[in-house]
DNA sequence: TTGAAAGCGCTAACAC
DNA sequence: GTGTTAGCGCTTTCAA
């Protein structure tokens, strides 16, 4: 059963291969009798049109990307009852990628565009980034998820737009959040609003930017309110997860122990605030009475935990949308100016620093 | 600037096409000094290998495609405070079909496959399912996505298999969950170990298989136990979102004024069952104690809503891994008898039936 | 409105 | 290990 082509659809309708093509290409171009022969004989065939030979063709795909990064194991065993637990938490840690690929998804689709995802994967030439630019009119890519050597070469060949993270290469498009401010505003909130003083911060590994663009942010309030400086976080949790939350957290009152603990934590992102918001329910600690607790990101957990997670709610769907925004505009001028837009963050006062 | 090919690299390498080719098909079979020349030149050229090409000459596509139902209309204004409110709920309405992302981009990524997705819209010839079909090499339909009839026609070219909700072409492969079982477990819990007896079910539009089979599963609870059963929901939503799930609570009640209102509702799944909890606390109706809740699905948010809720576990995921599956087998063997699977689902007993 | 012919950039046999 | 040569199935001029 070798598929029919254009030529099977020519033949059984009495027309050429020509007017096949402009049926399904722009269909007002064909009378209408002709059209529906060239349609009943697609049908009968079971015809549908090869996109590549399609984009080989006319030199496009109809496809937008998106490479992120591989959180999971691929080759991680799926027990059953295994995967129950793995959903749990890492659903959390996924919301992040999700919500860009559906915000890309949408934005593509109302374009007329569909969209390829891979998480990126090491490899040599024929690595998943290769496949995808190979298959897509441009894409974009999260921070940290394909070499920037890759991406300078790649990049010369069709539109790339760079998705959070500082820019690494200054001629494509590129969108990040403000993150460093949102966190200064957030820490600022504590300090003025709330009358803390004895602050910490938990970040994430030194390779995140985002983790160290807030902390920034954290730095500039202690500073701006003449509170004392740290030069490092008072911690680092690798994986940026409920589980290192707890962790964490539980470190940071050990640590204090015997000597006035932090009035507030605040935390590189959501998940690890969900996570100590367990860990200090478990010690008997008290949200916000005892100690205030932050988060980042603003996933949808953040406000159905208990107590109610303050943190700096991401537009993280927008950023999808835009990125489509930005590769549309590419495609259609090549030749402009690229572009850097950083979306506005907003914080999200709830109850775990003692508000709502 | 129009893109270099194998040509130009062959030229500037001083190797033949073919050679190059071999380069980014199988490394291995290029003396390893052949192939440093072909892979500089490619890179001082910026060059990227054609996925159409390819995939015309070889056949294949490397890609594997997702068609989901498009939940959200893609013209929606996305305004700044807009979408605040519209990403709460619907990340939550939204979070089947991307756990199913996440399972089939997973799947497919150990296979070597990337994952091309695109929410069903209804159109010409030009539709994006067509154009999903012509570009991957075998894909997953979400029930209710695709109109039958264009299944019939591109199942004949390439592999399909059907998701979730019967079974609607028999040639097809197809996987589905066994949501009437669920929903009977559920009840019989709720029946035997609870002991309650007046149950209420609010199912969702007529034409969703799952909330019908899951209102079967209720009624077959309901005849065991030698309770009446009622041929019909007692209350149906249209979109099965929160929003629904409080006005179905509400009108419930308002029913039920004056009369015994049931001990326990069991919603279709669990986006509903969570805006019920709102709508009852709104009302000070304690629950379980006044009355009982349940929902179907075992988001991630059932875990966490207080109280949290009693619920069938879906394994979402799981049904995207186990298409890639099939859709890998097909391809392997396109002669192979049609499959059927139903994956099992699990009762998750929580606070909102009086468990935990 | 329709047809004829020339590629699009690659892979796959088959030679060497 | 490497080169030659046909296509793969479509879109795109250019004519008619």
């Amino acid at each position: 059963m070798s598929a029919p082509t254009v030529y099977d659809v020519a033949e059984r309708s009495g027309v050429s291969i020509a007017t096949v093509s402009r049926v399904y290409r722009n269909p007002d171009s064909v009378r209408a009798e002709t059209r529906d022969r060239v349609l009943d004989a697609a049908r009968s065939l079971g015809y549908v049109p090869s996109g590549n030979a399609r984009g080989l063709a006319s030199r496009t795909t109809g496809v937008l990307g998106l490479c992120f990064p591989d959180y999971a194991d691929p080759d991680a065993e799926t027990g059953a009852e295994a995967e129950a637990e793995a959903e749990a938490d890492d659903s959390a840690v996924m919301l992040y990628s999700d919500q860009i690929i559906r915000g890309m998804e949408r934005a593509a689709r109302r374009h007329g565009y569909a969209l390829l995802i891979a998480a990126s994967l090491v490899g040599g030439p024929e690595s998943l980034v290769a496949k995808v630019a190979g298959r897509v009119d441009g894409f974009a890519v999260l921070a940290k998820t394909v070499p920037t050597e890759d991406l300078e070469v790649i990049s010369r060949r069709l539109p790339i737009v760079m998705l959070a993270g500082p820019r690494e290469i200054d001629h494509l498009d590129h969108i990040e959040v403000a993150n460093s401010d949102g966190e200064r505003e957030l820490a600022r909130h504590l300090i003025r609003d709330h009358g803390l003083r004895r602050l910490a911060f938990v970040g994430g590994e030194r390779e995140s930017p985002d983790a160290q663009a807030r902390f920034r942010g954290y730095q500039e309030a202690c500073r701006e309110a003449g509170l004392p400086v740290a030069d490092e976080p008072d911690l680092r949790a690798e994986m940026m997860t409920q589980a290192e939350g707890e962790r964490t957290a539980d470190a940071l009152l050990d640590r204090a122990a015997g000597r006035e603990r932090p009035e507030a934590i605040l935390f590189a992102n959501d998940q690890m605030a969900i996570g100590a918001l367990h860990a200090l329910e478990r010690r008997g600690v008290r949200v916000p009475d005892d100690i205030a607790v932050t988060g980042f990101d603003g996933i949808p957990l953040s406000r159905i935990v208990r107590p109610s997670l303050t943190t700096v709610r991401q537009p993280m769907r927008r950023l999808g949308e835009e990125a489509v925004g930005l590769l549309i505009h590419r495609l259609a001028d090549p030749t402009r100016a690229p572009v850097s837009l950083m979306l506005p963050v907003s914080v999200t006062r709830r109850s775990s620093c003692g508000c709502g």
